[in-house]
DNA sequence: CGCTTTTGACCTGCGC
DNA sequence: GCGCAGGTCAAAAGCG
């Protein structure tokens, strides 16, 4: 799995959670401001922006596994995402998943009750990198698919490709930011 | 040979 | 207390 390019063509949509969203910076249709507390009711609210709601929509389900004890690969439990670092980003794509610089290993798939689609989960295969990757398809249009980013990666991209200096990692900036519809964003 | 993907099972949290 | 939903792990198989 090693794509050159993202979706090179395509929608983007963009979902922040954390922190400010550089979106400026990008041609972005819509994007979510996700709190970086989730659990917390107004997280959910937030994130009704454009999409009806971001995979970390459902609260409930967020705290389901993550705890898992001693269990984890590293002990590491957590009830919700340490630093809140969380984006979600909706592209218009065929492809469901987007090289965006980083290596991710396919951990799990599973079928979700919002979306007929199931969901894909990947995590950094960087060592020491923690960084998980949700993808699934908008349960609206499945033309659209649905990147939820869990952490910062600890790590620079092996592809390093900056946009703006003043983007942090928890932003794929290896991503070719192109809107090549200004109205696609909605819908198709 | 090493890495990634696939699939099923298991575990945890929440709601009823 | 039980059931549901979501998330993660682990073993096996496939591919480069």
């Amino acid at each position: 799995m090693n794509f050159p390019e993202i979706n090179p063509n395509h929608d983007f949509s963009y979902f922040n959670e954390g922190f400010d969203p550089p979106a400026t910076e990008f041609q972005v249709s819509d994007y979510l401001m996700l709190d970086g507390g989730f659990g917390e009711d107004n997280s959910s609210s937030q994130s009704m922006a454009s999409s009806e709601q971001v995979p970390s929509g459902s609260s409930s389900g967020y705290s389901g596994a993550t705890s898992r004890n001693n269990s984890m690969q590293n002990g590491v439990k957590k009830n919700k995402i340490e630093g809140g670092h969380r984006v979600a980003f909706r592209t218009k794509s065929e492809l469901e998943v987007m090289d965006d610089g980083f290596k991710w290993r396919k951990y799990g798939k599973k079928s979700v009750k919002n979306s007929p689609n199931p969901r894909n989960y990947y995590k950094c295969s960087s060592g020491g990198c923690d960084v998980k990757k949700r993808v699934e398809r908008d349960r609206e249009d499945s033309a659209y698919v649905i990147t939820t980013y869990d952490g910062v990666h600890n790590h620079e991209s092996p592809c390093m490709v900056y946009y703006n200096n003043q983007i942090p990692l928890a932003v794929p900036n290896a991503w070719n930011f192109q809107d090549s519809s200004p109205h696609s964003s909605s819908s198709s």
